[in-house]
DNA sequence: GTCCGGGTTT
DNA sequence: AAACCCGGAC
């Protein structure tokens, strides 16, 4: 379809790739070189199997690569298949999840459910395109296209920080999601999705982080990028969390892998091992405890037994 | 000790 | 819009 963007991309200050379309292509072929020359050699990227995709994508949205090498390997020899994984119980998933330390322990849950719709609602076969896939629960946007094109060739260019980033320094494109999506299928050469969504998070992981190596990683986009003209390396803004000590994101952590060495535990007997200033009748106390374990059980997460007398609560 | 990363759900 | 995790780099 004929894009209605003509306003916008008109606009004169409009940030751009390259007018020329065999320049673009010049663009493309350049940083798929690049990538192919050399590359981490990450153990995922030497397989096409979507469940394995979907594991390494949900473990590296939150966490440093390194930890997720060993806990892919790891997941992967417990529930080799999608299939193993439904069957699992979930606190034997989230246990897993929590003893890696990967952090965000909800999406050890959602693995596991979507490992269960794959199994259930689509015999055993994972769907093939991003719309489909988005249907997995914890599958977004993002991870759709990532497990579309890494086990397919099949996605749409991916927009994560790093392509933002490297879209924002590269092209000026400006902070904004419309605009990062509308560059970046632009610039993504039709049906190379795997290469290419490959490639350009490679250069946002090893050439255009948020310290910039241009020269030394020998960016292939050096005389194209506008910011390696100007001088000026600032990368969008990117939200800013709460602190995490003290928070109850920490407590929740805390929680859980006690829970998971522990077949269930009171409430009493809990809290000094998430804390050392825990008293029942503290301000850190039963109380406290109480709320933090209720969230969870909300979530999912835990089970609460005998809430007459003497609360307890056990991975679920 | 302080800073850093980052997509999905509700 | 807010909540969610934790180790490693500096």
């Amino acid at each position: 379809m004929t894009d209605g963007d003509a306003s916008t991309l008109d606009a004169g200050d409009a940030p751009a790739l390259p007018d020329d379309p065999e320049e673009v292509e010049a663009v493309r072929d350049a940083l798929v070189e690049w990538y192919e020359a050399d590359h981490r050699d990450f153990p995922w990227r030497r397989t096409h199997d979507p469940y394995e995709i979907l594991v390494s994508e949900v473990m590296s949205q939150q966490t440093q690569l390194n930890r997720v090498v060993a806990a892919w390997a790891d997941f992967l020899e417990k529930w080799p298949t999608a299939a193993a994984l439904a069957a699992a119980d979930r606190s034997d998933v989230v246990s897993f999840w929590s003893g890696h330390s990967l952090g965000y322990n909800n999406r050890a849950k959602y693995l596991h459910e979507a490992a269960r719709q794959v199994t259930e609602e689509y015999g055993g076969e994972f769907p093939e395109s991003p719309d489909e896939l988005s249907e997995l629960m914890g599958v977004g946007p993002y991870t759709a296209n990532a497990v579309a094109s890494f086990a397919f060739d099949n996605g749409d260019a991916v927009v994560d920080t790093n392509v933002k980033r490297v879209l924002h320094r590269a092209f000026d494109t400006p902070d904004d999601d419309t605009a990062f999506e509308r560059v970046a299928s632009a610039l993504m050469p039709e049906g190379e999705s795997c290469v290419w969504n490959n490639a350009i998070m490679e250069l946002g992981g090893v050439a255009c982080g948020k310290t910039p190596r241009c020269d030394e990683a020998g960016c292939p986009w050096r005389k194209w990028c506008h910011a390696y003209e100007t001088g000026d390396f600032t990368a969008p803004d990117v939200p800013t969390q709460p602190e995490f000590e003290g928070s109850r994101r920490q407590f929740r952590g805390r929680i859980v892998r006690v829970l998971s060495e522990y077949d269930e535990l009171a409430l009493d007997e809990l809290g000094p091992k998430i804390r050392v200033d825990y008293s029942p009748n503290g301000s850190y106390g039963r109380a406290w405890l109480q709320e933090l374990v209720s969230e969870l059980a909300d979530d999912e997460l835990v089970e609460i037994e005998d809430w007459d007398g003497n609360p307890t609560a056990k991975l679920r």
